[in-house]
DNA sequence: CGCACCTGTCAAAGCATGCTGACACATGTC
DNA sequence: GACATGTGTCAGCATGCTTTGACAGGTGCG
């Protein structure tokens, strides 16, 4: 738990998108292969491929290039049993870690409380 | 819990920007106004004021109108004590009631439980 | 009045993302 | 060989998101 900064934002940005949070649903019923999951979700191949990488480059799914019995290559997707917690808190500790654009002069935000205005 | 599928989508699409988690981040620490926000955050107030009103639709900030002693108009903003639980499951349940490119397969749809649409 | 602070909006530019169609490769079957 | 299946990649366009700068309004103070 706890997660890093960058890590829960490929995570959030990941799962922002209709079809990508639809391909984690349909990999949550069992594993699946590009292409016949191309065909259950009626998208083409090279935007299921780009989704899923995607996915997998925020460690949310897991793919294997399996041979089949007459074969042929498939490469199978699952879901990765991912559970995040996400409360303000966690939020604000991934923030942490968060190597973006980051001014580094910033480190140190003054957690000066705003009580003093119309309290 | 088991949050409805257009809601949770926006709250990944509104935490999947690294302006705005840091937005949550600031938040969290309590409740301030647009200006020292942008001020703190290091960010021009429309900018600010796009983030902000993406995150309030998600649900995740809430902000209120207030009026200082000296008479100005302030916009205070404070973090909603979101807690959501992303496993799997919790996606694939969600997708359920997606109202999106809608695999007609699964157009159930309909009867969306009335949302004010905070105009 | 001019300046400080606060609020909000808008158009336009820049950049990232989504998406398609065409290509490459491989294998097994008729 | 022609066709089916599977894999992957690429350029290019369309769309949406991000970002800025300028503008509108408001109040209080010297």
């Amino acid at each position: 738990m706890t997660p890093d900064g960058d890590e829960l934002l490929k995570v959030f940005a990941a799962l922002g998108n209709p079809h990508r949070m639809r391909i984690i649903a349909a990999l949550s019923e069992g594993r699946n292969y590009v292409s016949k999951l191309a065909r259950d979700l009626q998208m083409s191949r090279p935007l299921l491929h780009m989704h899923l990488q995607k996915l997998e480059a925020a460690g949310l799914v897991a793919g294997s290039l399996e041979l089949s019995e007459d074969g042929k290559a498939m490469k199978y997707f699952e879901v990765t049993p991912f559970a995040y917690e996400i409360t303000p808190e966690a939020v604000a500790h991934a923030v942490r870690t968060l190597t973006d654009g980051v001014t580094e002069a910033d480190a140190k935000a003054d957690t000066k409380s705003v009580e003093e205005v119309t309290k």
